[in-house]
DNA sequence: AAAATTATTAACAAATTTGTTAAAATTTTC
DNA sequence: GAAAATTTTAACAAATTTGTTAATAATTTT
């Protein structure tokens, strides 16, 4: 519990955190961090003691918020399987998009340092188990109705997650290539969530033979 | 043209291609790639003045085969139109396959240092219009017999970059979570494949009233 | 085989980057 | 308001990393 008024500590916080999300670990720079912040650098190494540690705190929450994502997906209640799809899409969609960043800083770093990230395993699988378990459960239930084709659980979940997840991973390139500011382009990513719905409904909904 | 015979050069570029995929520019260093490569560093800055400039040549090589890969998918020649979707979307899935690691490299570059790949632009839209003029025409002929339902060129290609290229992408992350090793097993990318031209065709196939 | 070109090495240098430390300033506690 | 604890600064240090250079070795050219 720090005594002061800690606003310093929480400036760093944020700068690292623009920091390390645009330029990962090994592109970001401690000094460089501290001059957003508006402190000196020994500041950062006074109330972080290394570069790791503050890199651990902004992971963590990274973490944290892209797993709830994911978990969110799969509380709604009573609805028709498709519906609750729908809105889960939906919603998923809508979390990425104001955390846009947080996907690709995520793959990136479990990328270049696998070895770094046993806790990972951990932090996922304690609750990914029982999602799928639970989707699995939905699935088969929907399916047996008639109101949706069979499918496996992990299956639809990687579908879901490549449609959400894919087209801001990929929109820097999108936008070096084009010249566009997607961003400014809200009407972009307003028809991609429809067609991410579109497709999983059309995926889901039992074919007439 | 160098006279001699160059395999160091070609051992640098080698251990560079290596090293650059798997860390990226700034997680790169010159020394580590002239050890792997079995050469001083100074032979690395012989050859390739500056990290920079190795760099390049990698960068350039990889764009390369990516762009390539796009483009194939629709020089598929008189077919229905949902064959030769379903066959770009197998070639362009293996292709992504035997280059995993290409996808999240160029991303992460251009991400962290957008204002450096103007390049980009250049040799992107160069083709890139051309293709989508192509597949959009190809698309309305298709729609117009009925075989299809119509849909925009752009995010048609979007949806298939999606589903094809972001499971390679979230590859690590899903290892590092469940603690499998996806390239052994080659069931897992097998079934991918064949869902992802299942919801490709399922998007296109005309909805009966 | 001498000359010219190219390849290789080892030692060095400059810049950057992370991290430390000890003293000074500020705030909190009593 | 004095003592104690905490915050802040400035200067320094160690390690790393990219890049240079000048001398030496090897290869090609003539």
């Amino acid at each position: 519990m720090t005594k002061h008024h800690n606003n310093k500590e929480q400036d760093i916080l944020a700068a690292a955190k623009v920091e390390f999300l645009e330029k990962g670990y090994d592109g970001a720079r401690t000094t460089s961090i501290a001059r957003i912040a508006g402190v000196t650098h020994a500041m950062l190494h006074y109330y972080f003691k290394t570069k790791d540690q503050l890199f651990e705190r902004i992971f963590h929450e990274t973490i944290g918020t892209l797993v709830k994502s994911i978990l969110d997906v799969f509380t709604q209640d009573e609805m028709p399987f498709k519906d609750r799809m729908a809105k889960a899409l939906e919603m998923h969609f809508e979390v990425i998009r104001e955390n846009h960043l947080l996907p690709l800083f995520m793959i990136r770093e479990v990328a270049s340092r696998p070895e770094r990230f046993s806790m990972i395993k951990n932090v996922i699988s304690s609750f990914a188990g029982n999602l799928l378990v639970t989707m699995q459960h939905d699935i088969d239930l929907a399916a047996k109705r008639g109101e949706i084709t069979p499918i496996d659980a992990p299956t639809l979940l990687l579908d879901m997650l490549s449609l959400n997840v894919f087209p801001f991973i990929i929109k820097p390139v999108f936008e070096a290539a084009t010249g566009l500011n997607l961003n400014a382009e809200s009407k972009f990513w307003d028809q991609r969530k429809k067609e991410n719905i579109e497709i999983i409904m059309r995926r889901l909904t039992p074919s007439q033979a």
